[in-house]
DNA sequence: GTAATTCATCGTAATATTGCAATGAAGCAA
DNA sequence: TTGCTTCATTGCAATATTACGATGAATTAC
């Protein structure tokens, strides 16, 4: 099939499958990580760090729009993107609240 | 393609993109959450608490033992799965070492 | 031995993802 | 206007993922 059954899932599994889903694809940690690191890009620019052709990186790119995760803002004829603070620290608590949960003091086998 | 061009990226960006496809699907994310709530878990077990067919969820178990998150013993007919907590702490401090960067003070745009 | 139970694997169909060439849209410079 | 730059979108081919029926392997019960 391919696709996913999301309607026996929790409204948070689901959550959590989507934000994960996005950062499954070294491409858009290295967008992002590109995006920390200079706060301030453009598209051109992530081409030549990335190493992609541009329509794949417009496309990945897309993908982290549509979570919310950055924001984009046309300058002229360049697009500036950055990481959405607020998005981010959201997703920050989700991803987080996932992973730490309480672990077994013993190992039951 | 749906090939992910791994040889452009670091081995950390890899990293993470392996172990968030892993949570990328809501049927994996709800095994683990039932394997923290329980802490003793067989196959058939989750396939009455997920709500998919056996083979899919041995398939989604298949996973997460290959990323080396999960532990299965054979006990009798059935199998026990849990969580490797070692493996588990491992792999958060990568996770949350990622989702933790500094976010920059100003919105550039 | 047979039968029942539990889980893994195989095979397959439907859908999703990845990547890029070609093209389009919008702005700037002359 | 024309040309240039920058990025988005379209269309397509190759591969991956998801889900499940059918079947197989291993163990237990009798």
């Amino acid at each position: 099939m391919g696709l996913a059954k999301t309607e026996i899932f929790t409204e948070q599994q689901n959550e959590i499958a989507l934000i994960a889903k996005v950062f499954g694809h070294p491409a858009r940690v290295a967008i992002l990580q590109h995006l920390f690191k200079i706060n301030s890009c453009v598209c051109g620019d992530l081409v030549n760090v990335i190493g992609l052709a541009q329509p794949t990186i417009s496309q990945h790119l897309k993908e982290l729009k549509l979570l919310g995760l950055i924001k984009g803002n046309v300058e002229g004829t360049s697009v500036c993107y950055c990481i959405d603070t607020e998005a981010w620290t959201d997703m920050k608590g989700i991803m987080i609240k996932f992973l730490d949960q309480d672990l077994p003091d013993t190992e039951c086998c």
